[in-house]
DNA sequence: TGTACATCAGTGAACGCGCGTTCACTGATGTAC
DNA sequence: TGTACATCAGTGAACGCGCGTTCACTGATGTAC
């Protein structure tokens, strides 16, 4: 079964696309596991090949959850982008705010439905990828393309630009680490819901306002 | 060294605080390796003792880890009293912002400072200890004074109390997990203190608002 | 005050586990002539 | 078109590792009489 090619050939000798089935196999793993669930002996099994092979094509251990990493950004930049393409056609004049939040929105719905997956994003540092062709702009760039949004249709002005990404994202970012396995992990879904509503929904005030405070 | 008694007696057959030594030492190894480094029998060698004896102080490794969790969750109760503490001789009649104010920074220089301890005080899910004397609060209870606070000095409505601590401890749960070993960990340290700064200062607009956004 | 005994904290040896990684090898592929 | 050969992806066996956990045991402690 599992050394047998997808058109239902015998497996031949060399494989041909071991690289992206390990891969695949962990990435699958991590769906339900998250990051520790990502084992370079577990992959090669699936993959029907010997625990060494993995070797020709992953440094070690860390070199494939990279990867795995990189695949589960992606997924939530897809999401990202997806979302805030369905929400284009609803636009109107306050559009920019309106793309913070559906931004915000789908980062938070990922990791809820995704929670192996959100959790293995974030377990690794990984540099960004050239953007591939077809391929989504990637999590970061996502929000710096909306904050920026906010400045050219003169939603808020250039001073409050300043570092927003780490205010927009810390929330969200936040929220859905507390929600998905954190501290907020037993929250009964009504009432999560209504956190991470009210969550994504304040990011833009604290956006919007970049007065002193008295300390 | 490590079987004898700290009045530097010989050690007898039996230890006399060993739940509390394996604690201590499994405490100190998260310290800098996090809770990946809560490791049953490396806490039984540091307190000079054979592996199987920590199984009549806990159930298993998790019950460890859960003990260990709760000790680092104290020790962060610990800095955001004292911080307190000191704000409140400061404290004018806009005190309440202001305790709000320190008690995000103190938990954020908590997760700076002792990001080992910060990590698996958050790795295990853990129901808080009644109280115990001279103890702090708990995290979670410090939070709700202080926005219950906002509200009886009339500094916010009892609308926008709503929530509220899901909307504080985003924030600043969040630019902690990033900037701690997240994907801001490698930020400059004055960019990283200005993000923080920017963050820990927005809750304030982000607590102080409720107004429905179009959408 | 002394002795028998129950209690229970700690011993030490062993178990099974699955992991990451290495290495000399072998089989398939594709290229040079 | 056929053959020699270099390349390199995959094999399979082995290594060392340290872990969590169990178990029959032993030694110290404190209590009842």
């Amino acid at each position: 079964m599992s050394n047998v090619r997808s058109g239902g050939t015998e497996r031949s000798y060399h494989h041909g696309h071991l690289r992206e089935a390990l891969v695949d196999a962990a990435v699958s793993a991590a769906r339900s596991g998250g990051p520790e669930a990502v084992v370079l002996r577990a992959a090669t099994r699936k993959a029907g090949v010997s625990a060494g092979a993995a070797y020709r094509h992953f440094a070690d251990r860390d070199d494939l959850l990279r990867a795995v990493a990189l695949r589960c950004l992606d997924h939530m930049g897809d999401l990202m982008e997806r979302r805030l393409d369905e929400a284009e056609r609803l636009l109107g004049p306050d559009g920019a705010w309106r793309q913070l939040h559906v931004a915000g929105r789908a980062y938070v719905e990922f990791a809820i439905n995704e929670p192996g997956w959100f959790h293995t994003a974030f377990a690794i540092p990984v540099e960004a990828e050239p953007r591939r062709e077809g391929g989504n702009r990637g999590l970061f760039q996502i929000l710096v393309d909306v904050l920026d949004q906010l400045v050219s249709t003169g939603a808020i002005t250039p001073e409050a630009r300043l570092r927003a990404e780490y205010v927009a994202w810390s929330s969200v970012h936040g929220i859905a680490t507390l929600v998905t396995g954190g501290s907020l992990r037993d929250l009964p879904p009504t009432e999560r819901d209504a956190s991470i509503d009210r969550v994504v929904r304040s990011v833009t005030f604290q956006v919007d306002n970049v007065e002193n405070l008295p300390i």
